[in-house]
RNA sequence: GGCGCAUUAGUCUAGUUGGCCUAGGACGCCGCCCUCUCAAGGCGGAGAUCGCGGGUUCAAAUCCCGCAUGCGCUACCA
């Protein structure tokens, strides 16, 4: 049984980074029916917040990547927030202790500093330096009387370390540039490395997907996995997301959150699927694909191994496909949220029907929408549409055919202006002549979606009044 | 400094066992078509001496060695 987890810190909104490894690992569960298991990392009690939690949930929920075990929903192995998991490190760092795989370091943060500082200076390696580790009891309750509260570091035995990784194959470290690390603060809660270990442990879990930056962090892992007596999981290290610059993404790229881009009017569907298609292709060769779609043919093994630049402009693209590939109603129902001033309308569905091929997110519909407002005054390109004779001839021409006949439905504007570009065209007259004064009179803009949704819209009565002013600026 | 990972066009990638690669696809860019406009769509084009230097071989993007560059880790952050 293939058990995965996704392991965010409530640090911070869901980063795309991390938002691709949920991915991957959602994509892994299920792909092979096996099992996703959130687990919330917030030993780091300062930076982390319920807060930030719930959103980073509702965030992957957003992006359809439901999980099977979770601090929300429960599981067999609860409970899935590492604050609430502190019996079971203590007990496993008691046995470490016991068994001397673990000592007591009371070094204070001053004191380790300034000796690594020292390390750095004279050109050695700036790890700890086993000052604590063969401390004699007698020199233990000396420490203790002075007050200071030990953290317990991990006694890290000679030899190499070696593991297999899914994607980079055979990985090799030599113990000698792992210094003794923390399992244990001084004030008893679990560091990083010691708590993913148990959990990953004691949940189970059977392959840890994870971004690259943890490879070297996997060799103090495979470590404690021994040191434990667990079985130790497959890994598979996963490139970096790197901004334009070729650094990981960070703040200073700009939106890096899933929220952001949520709020911009992106669809999740475009967003999982581009998240996929950095370090990923589909073997067909079709690129714009459902999270379903992904899930039948995407494999983990089929990863390149070279960090990705995230490029916006690809991410627009694919959503403008989405969005074009999505049923009118969905969309519509998606669109309600991004044009508030609008959802009212009856004939919403028309008018997102109308701006369709021109939206890249759903953020941009406010501007779009902006046509079926108040008539602009047109600008210097718009306002010659209005001028001479053959402008004057259409719209006077159009204004009799509107009069005459009863704008129900999006098919008769479509015959009204077909027939009214037919004779003209008749007459010799290019397409534009005909019909950009028709748009300039209505919207006051040479720009906007095609006329017979806009005559619909506006509806006959609103366009002939349009008209008439029109006419009556041009005598 | 040490250790690790990566290296095919501006970007994402195909290329798994060396010859079907005169390096394929996608985004972006340019052009044409369609079209009342903007788009969307269709068609076409430019763009890569496969990081560099050696080797192995009849033959290397693909194998070997060295170098360079980028990134990551080296925290009582995760």
């Amino acid at each position: 049984m293939i058990r995965v987890r996704f392991a965010p810190s409530p640090t911070g909104y869901l980063h795309l980074g991390s938002a691709r490894t949920a991915l991957f690992n959602w994509l892994v569960a299920r792909g092979e029916s096996g099992r996703m298991v959130l687990r919330v990392e917030d030993t780091d009690r300062r930076r982390s917040s319920r807060d930030m939690e719930d959103s980073i949930l509702e965030d992957l929920r957003w992006l359809g990547l439901e999980w099977d075990e979770g601090p929300d929903i429960g599981g067999e192995y609860a409970p899935y927030r590492q604050s609430e998991r502190g019996d079971i490190y203590r007990e496993h760092a008691g046995r470490l202790l016991e068994e001397g795989k673990a000592y007591p370091c009371y070094c204070t943060l001053e004191e380790l500093e300034e000796r690594k500082q020292k390390a750095l200076a004279e050109g050695r390696a700036p790890i700890y330096d086993g000052n604590c580790r063969e401390l004699t009891a007698q020199e233990r309750m000396e420490r203790e009387a002075e007050g200071r509260r030990p953290a317990l570091r991990f006694r890290v035995p000679e030899g190499d370390i070696e593991f297999e990784d899914l994607l980079h194959g055979k990985m090799r470290f030599s113990s000698s540039v792992i210094g003794d690390f923390l399992i244990t603060r001084n004030d008893g809660s679990a560091g990083f490395n010691f708590s993913v270990v148990v959990d990953d442990a004691t949940m189970k879990i059977s392959h840890v997907i994870r971004g690259e930056d943890h490879l070297t962090n996997t060799a103090r892992h495979v470590l404690l996995f021994q040191a434990l007596g667990y079985p130790v999981p497959l890994y598979l290290h996963q490139s970096l997301l790197m901004g334009s610059d070729g650094a990981k993404m960070s703040k200073r790229h700009g939106a890096t959150a899933v929220r952001n881009y949520r709020e911009a009017g992106y669809l999740p569907g475009a967003l999982t699927n581009y998240l996929a298609l950095l370090s990923w292709s589909p073997p067909e060769g079709r690129e714009v694909l459902g999270l379903d779609e992904l899930a039948r043919s995407f494999d983990i093994r089929q990863l390149s191994a070279s960090p990705a630049v995230f490029d916006r402009e690809k991410l627009d693209w694919l959503n403008g496909r989405h969005i074009r590939n999505m049923p009118l109603d969905t969309l519509v129902e998606k669109a309600a949220p991004f044009a508030p001033g609008w959802s009212g309308h009856p004939l919403f569905p028309l008018m997102i029907e109308s701006v369709l091929d021109n939206i890249v997110t759903l953020g941009e519909l406010p501007f779009y929408m902006e046509v079926y407002g108040e008539p602009a005054k047109p600008g210097e390109k718009a306002a010659p549409w209005l001028r001479g004779d053959t402008a004057l001839r259409v719209l006077g021409r159009a204004l009799r055919d509107l009069s005459s006949i009863e704008i129900e439905d999006l098919e008769d504007a479509r015959e009204l202006i077909a027939s009214l570009k037919q004779e003209f065209l008749e007459k010799g007259m290019k397409p534009r002549e005909v019909l950009m004064p028709v748009r300039v009179a209505l919207t006051g803009r040479e720009r906007g979606p095609a006329l017979p949704y806009i005559v619909t819209v506006l509806g006959g009565t609103e366009c002939e009044e349009r008209l008439r002013r029109a006419l009556a600026g041009m005598e």
